[in-house]
DNA sequence: GCATGTGAATGGATTCACAGCT
DNA sequence: AGCTGTGAATCCATTCACATGC
């Protein structure tokens, strides 16, 4: 269309090769702490499970990060990927919703560590809020949202809530000024502009297993 | 390639499909709660955030359902989707790994009502083995997979172990004769042949969150 | 020689648009 | 008239294959 470059060129990195750019950088991760300096996106692709054209094309992207003849250095593309990826700080995060998922979330290695930080758990039940996790974070009352945001800068929220709940839970996120949103509540968000929500259904996921096992039932292999 | 037409004709139901036939199975249930006994591709794509053309596409996967002119019947698309999915019977389960996350995941409501049922924790730690969940589920010894999953007709597995363990505990699930398994380990399994892996990678998602942000910040909106 | 980076080719998935049925 | 079901068209992602550079 526009004949000079826009900004857009770099903006068109697609959700799935966003994702797995995670997964380089956890491949990475691993061979560092292997020790191994340098690789080639045919090892990377044979350990790993992956495609290596695939590997080059998504890392492509960025900028040219590899040698020739030698392959990638393991150090320094897996710190090129924790900059791109934005967690070359952290970024806090609240939990909405302290019932059972809520509550092992906020636990969760994962969610702890390289980048992030769950700051608080919120919720409306006058019963829960006062406690903490087994690992000490504190259970808050769900109106203080706002404050909870602008103290502590939370920039990711995370909906463990009923489905019910969820919408409005929602969109009080977004009020509260956050652009980034988790949601494991199992409905259809309507969404807002400028506003990045990533969902987790697990009953969907379940459900594709049931397909399979039916499909193998009826002999379709 | 072969000239008859074969099973696999009806086979080629991708990913993606299926997933949205899980959306719009609880579409048709909220529809059918509030009483409404006829339904568009239309109206459901207005209502729900998504494509009619779409929908229509997907649902002609599995046969004609709907009347020209009129709609779908909520009640029987409904009942369609849930024999399709394979939901019609109740599919047991069993968790690996008995911390936060796999305790949460027991009393997860969606994991334990319309199809499926959760029949217990296994865990290698001694002093985990013999507590329950808060709703009940008991926690048992791991060694005892097969007799838990011989015993309770269980069909699928769930992975709530550390990503070191996850390799190995796949295969045993396999090796058990499971083939359905939902992976929470944040690792590139290697696959077994007929074996059926989604994998849940909370890590992932919020990386993305975050890669968004990032995006924001440096102004490519 | 070897492995990257990338246009070109392929393969899927989504969307369009309309013929066909009620 | 209205809405499904579907070929055709479009869009996006993956894979191939090779020119390019170390």
């Amino acid at each position: 269309m526009s004949p000079v470059p826009t900004s857009s060129d770099r903006d068109v990195v697609s959700e799935l090769t966003t994702g797995r750019l995670s997964v380089y950088l956890r491949c990475l991760t691993f061979l560092e702490l292997q020790g191994q300096k340098t690789v080639s996106s045919a090892e990377l692709a044979d350990r790993f499970h992956l495609n290596s054209a695939q590997i080059r094309k998504d890392l492509a992207c960025f900028g040219e990060f590899g040698t020739r003849g030698v392959g990638y250095d393991v150090s320094q593309l897996k710190q090129q990927l924790v900059q791109e990826l934005g967690i070359d700080r952290t970024r806090n995060a609240v939990i909405i919703g302290a019932g059972n998922l809520g509550m092992a979330l906020a636990d969760y290695a994962g969610f702890n560590a390289n980048g992030f930080h769950i700051v608080a758990l919120l919720d409306i039940d006058p019963v829960k809020v006062g406690r903490t996790s087994r690992q000490g974070i504190p259970v808050l009352a769900y109106e203080q949202l706002d404050d909870v945001v602008r103290r502590n800068r939370v920039e990711i929220g995370i909906i463990a809530v009923t489905a019910t709940a969820a919408q409005i839970v929602h969109d009080a996120l977004v009020a509260a000024g956050l652009r980034a949103i988790l949601n494991f509540a199992p409905v259809q968000l309507r969404l807002h502009e400028g506003v990045k929500v990533k969902s987790v259904d697990l009953r969907i996921n379940l459900e594709s297993l049931s397909f399979h096992l039916k499909k193998v039932e009826d002999g379709m292999t």
